[in-house]
DNA sequence: TGTGTTATTTTTGTATACAAATTATATATG
DNA sequence: CATATATAATTTGTATACAAAAATAACACA
C-alpha cells in the first residue's frame, strides 16, 4: 500500500492515543475521526484496521473499535515472548553481523541520547531501530516479523512519561553491552544481556502497571 | 468490522490461493479481483491488507501485494516460535479447563475425525479450533492473540494435499494424547506431548518444503 | 545496442454518495 | 417499574467517480 496520507495518520492518531486526546473506553466514530484529521473514511478506516491489528485499538460492540486498555498481564505477556523470542533471531544475526550494521547501531544509539528531551513515542521509535538494526543480518524473515509485532505491540505501552527517567538511563547501558559483545562476536554473552535488558525493562514496565493502572 | 462481505472474500481468496487460482509471483490487481469476485475494490483492499498481516501476501513493488512465496526457513521460525510460546500458553491454561471445554475439544477432533475427505483448508481450521479451544481457559489475551497469529501465518503453508495422509494419522494420536494429559491436570506431560507435536509437525513440514519448493 | 528521459497507460489512493447494519430511543405491555 | 418490541437515529460497509502515483512504453541520445 502506499505511504504519506496513511502513514502520518498512523502516526498521528498513535500520539493522540497517548496523549489522552481520544475518548477512552467507548467506540470511535469514523465521522468523527476523518472530520479531525481532514480526510475522508476511507483511509480512517485503513488506519483503524492497522491499529487494531497492532494492538492499540481492539472491537467495541459488533463492528467499532475503542483504544485498548491497559493492561498489566498483557504487558508481562509481551516481554515474556520477546524474552523467548528475540535470543533466537539474535544469535542468527550475530554470525552476519558487519562494521556497517554495528555503525549504524552506534549512530542510533547516539541519537537516543540527545534526544532525550523529545516525545517518547520518537524514543520508542528509536529504541526499536536500535533492535531492529542488529536483528536484520539474521535474514529470518518470519522470525523477525514476530519480533517486529511484539516490539510494535510493546509501543502501546511505552507512553508514560513517569518511566521515561528510570527506564532510559538503564536502557542505553545495556544498549552499550550489547553492542561490545556483538562485536566480539559473543552469541552466549549478547543473549544474557539481550535477555536482561527485556527483563529488567517488563518488570518496570509491569510493576509500574500494577501499582497505577 | 463488519462480517459477511469481506470475510466471505477473506475465505475465498485464500481457498484460491492455495489452489493456484491466482497468478504466483506478480501484482494482484486491485480491479481484477473486483471483478473476479463481483464486489467493488473497497472491500478487496481491505481483505488485501488483512491477507498481508497473515502472511499470506507480501508487498510487490511500491504499493502493490503478490502472493507470498512458501519459504522453508520461514516454516522451520514459525514452528520454532510456536514451539517455545504455545506450551506458556497451555501451562495457564489447564489450571482453569473444565469439563465444558474438554467436551468441546473432543466434539471438535471427531469432526476432523470425519472431515477426513474434506479439504485441507477446513481441516487447517479445525485444527486451530481444538488448539484455541484448549487455550481460551488462560485468560491470557496477549499471548493468546500471539498464539493465534502464529497459526494463522502458519495456516499459508497447510495447503498441501501431499502432506495431509501422514500429518492427519500422527496428528490425531497426540491430540488425544493432550487432553488425557490436560484432563488428569499434568502440566508437564501436557507440554511434553504439545512440543511433541509441533516439533514433529514443523519437521515434517520443513522437510517436505525443503524438497518440493 | 544500451541507457536515461519523457510521455502514456495502468493501477492504486481518496472523496463522495448511498445501502445495510447497528445502536439508541420511544412505546406498549405484563 | 421492568421488559420486550417496534421505530428512528446513527454508524458502518460498499459502490461509484475522480485524483495521485506507479509502472510501462516510446523515444532520444551516447
Amino acid at each position: 500500500m502506499q505511504q504519506t496520507i496513511i502513514d502520518s495518520l498512523y502516526m498521528q492518531l498513535k500520539r493522540d492515543i497517548v496523549q489522552g486526546e481520544l475518548p477512552r473506553g467507548q467506540a470511535l466514530k469514523q465521522t468523527q475521526l476523518a472530520m479531525r484529521y481532514g480526510v475522508s473514511r476511507i483511509p480512517i478506516r485503513d488506519t483503524l484496521q492497522r491499529l487494531k491489528n497492532e494492538g492499540w485499538l481492539s472491537s467495541h460492540g459488533k463492528s467499532s473499535v475503542m483504544i485498548s486498555p491497559l493492561n498489566a498481564n498483557d504487558a508481562e505477556d509481551l516481554y515474556l515472548m520477546r524474552l523467548h523470542i528475540e535470543p533466537m533471531l539474535l544469535a542468527h544475526a550475530i554470525p552476519n553481523t558487519n562494521f556497517e550494521t554495528l555503525g549504524k547501531a552506534k549512530d542510533i544509539l547516539l541519537q537516543l541520547q540527545t534526544s532525550e528531551q523529545r516525545d517518547i513515542l520518537q524514543q520508542g521509535e528509536l529504541n526499536w531501530q536500535f533492535h531492529r538494526c542488529l536483528y536484520l543480518p539474521a535474514q529470518r524473515p518470519a522470525l523477525f516479523e514476530t519480533v517486529a509485532q511484539l516490539h510494535r505491540l510493546c509501543g502501546r505501552y511505552i507512553g508514560f512519561q513517569e518511566m521515561k527517567l528510570d527506564y532510559l538511563s538503564h536502557s542505553q547501558d545495556e544498549h552499550k553491552a550489547l553492542l561490545t559483545a556483538i562485536s566480539a562476536q559473543d552469541i552466549q554473552e549478547a543473549n544474557r544481556v539481550l535477555s536482561e535488558h527485556i527483563r529488567i525493562a517488563g518488570e518496570q514496565l509491569v510493576n509500574y502497571l500494577r501499582l497505577s493502572v
